[in-house]
DNA sequence: TTGCTCCTCACGTCACGTGAGGTGGC
DNA sequence: TTGCTCCTCACGTCACGTGAGGTGGC
């Protein structure tokens, strides 16, 4: 039943066009491109020259990124053109992106192979960057003459915590260390607890010790590691991740945070596992 | 048998490094991270507070874009310098790669975009870039006053192919297309097959006609199209190409060709199926 | 009759996410 | 006793590549 020489069989069809007859077998599974005719019984997919076009449509949108899946739904909506406009500029959105990762990726690359190049060591290889959704704190924020008053701030905390915030809403303990330069007999911290939901807008104790609710601003970019040990022998590991951080191309942008990832045991702190965080910007 | 405070289950030791659990099971499965210890019975695994920095060194890894393969070596190979550094760099060419190719995405993209914008229909959707290898070419060259003299000369070397050119090593006819500027009164061709192995040095027949063999260089970029229809009507889609080249930052580089993808048939020229090949380079 | 082309399963890929179904410690 | 945490399968992902094993047309 040929109709002359604009009928191919996959074989043919799969060189004229270069891809591979599973390719071919494939579309026609998953509905994106079915055979002119198919051979009830033997199953022979008989493709037309008219398919040519339209599977090189179809892989000119695949190299620009579409999934089959949206390919599918572009072929079938007839290019239904304000469909296909807004998935190329989904994708558009995609692609900026990802090459921002990229980027950063080869920046990062970079640094470490100078690192291995001149110390032959890794500096600070097991620091993170990650981003920080916003985030309620019941806290409350002081000037201190030492670290000894500080723990005594935390232990405070911990207490009234217990006490006054219902368990399922409570989080991390979290302190954020807002003095820029530091300076151990002047500390301005700000200690509190994570909250998941806005339940209470402010804690009191007999003491008069008072924890306020604010909202913690969304970070995009922290560096983290995590420490084992006592929390105000912290700054150890500052200039370890200064050093990561200048390497990077980024700056500190704010207030330094460390964030209690066990619940602090007052008898134990040398202990305690906390998480540094650095918010960092691109310098 | 806990050792204090710094054995972490499962659980917990996923919260502390914001991984999933099914990542640590995983890890240990594939031999990237075992627990400190796993208890017999229970299959309990244990981790201890120093595999945290272990951890954390593998997702900044992973972050770089190394595989878990390269990096169990890495680990394995105890921090050789020489190895990571290794990894790195070719880490390092890879996402240069890809990122010349998403940055090719992102113009294609928006030139798609904007043509939907301006025309509402897409121009020269069919049209696939790739690269071509060098090939081995037993060609022809001359100058014709006209296409009726082209398809002569194409008969003859099919003839020519058949008879002194093994089958195995016989490819498709190619047509290069000489002249800078289209002039039909003044074809500047070369005619000739493709072939897979240096057999003949040249191949002749009884009334002088030539094929010479020479190597067909490598081609970095070619847009190619491939239609149906008479080889000298050719030129009609060189506008659309045309369009398409400059639309998408490209000029053309080098002669225009014109691939034989069916072995063509002197009586059924109208049905050929011929792919356009143009040589472009970014502008 | 012998190659050649075609066919349909079915597994493997990579790094986990997501249940299903079941068990131990407070 | 009831939650909670842990466990081990096992399937699904995405777009095919790669055999295995078998059948039709020249």
């Amino acid at each position: 039943v040929s109709k002359g020489g604009d009928v191919f069989r996959i074989g043919d069809f799969s060189r004229i066009a270069r891809v591979s007859c599973r390719l071919l077998r494939y579309y026609d599974e998953i509905g994106l491109l079915k055979p002119a005719a198919t051979e009830r019984y033997t199953g022979y997919r008989y493709y037309s020259a008219a398919q040519l076009p339209t599977l090189n449509r179809i892989l000119v949108l695949k190299e620009l990124g579409l999934s089959l899946d949206e390919i599918v739904r572009v072929m079938q909506s007839n290019a239904s053109s304000t469909d296909l406009r807004e998935l190329l500029q989904t994708r558009r959105g995609e692609i900026e992106r990802s090459l921002e990762t990229e980027k950063e990726r080869l920046r990062q690359l970079d640094t470490r192979i100078a690192q291995i190049d001149t110390g032959g060591q890794l500096v600070a290889d097991d620091v993170v960057i990650r981003a920080d959704p916003a985030q309620w704190l019941l806290s409350t924020r002081q000037q201190l003459p030492s670290f000894a008053a500080a723990r005594e701030v935390i232990g405070a905390v911990v207490r009234l915590g217990k006490k006054a915030i219902p368990a399922d809403t409570l989080g991390p303990l979290l302190a954020i260390a807002h003095a820029p330069e530091f300076e151990p007999d002047q500390l301005d911290v700000e200690i509190g607890y994570v909250v998941h939901s806005k339940a209470s807008a402010s804690v009191k104790d007999s003491s008069g010790l008072e924890l306020k609710l604010r909202e913690l601003p969304a970070t995009e970019r922290l560096a983290t590691c995590v420490r084992i040990g006592l929390p105000e022998h912290a700054h150890l590991i500052t200039g370890k991740i200064g050093a990561f951080v200048e390497a990077n191309g980024y700056r500190l942008a704010g207030a330094s945070r460390e964030l209690f990832l066990q619940p602090p045991r007052l008898d134990r702190m040398a202990e305690s596992v906390v998480e540094m965080q650095f918010p960092i910007e691109k310098s």
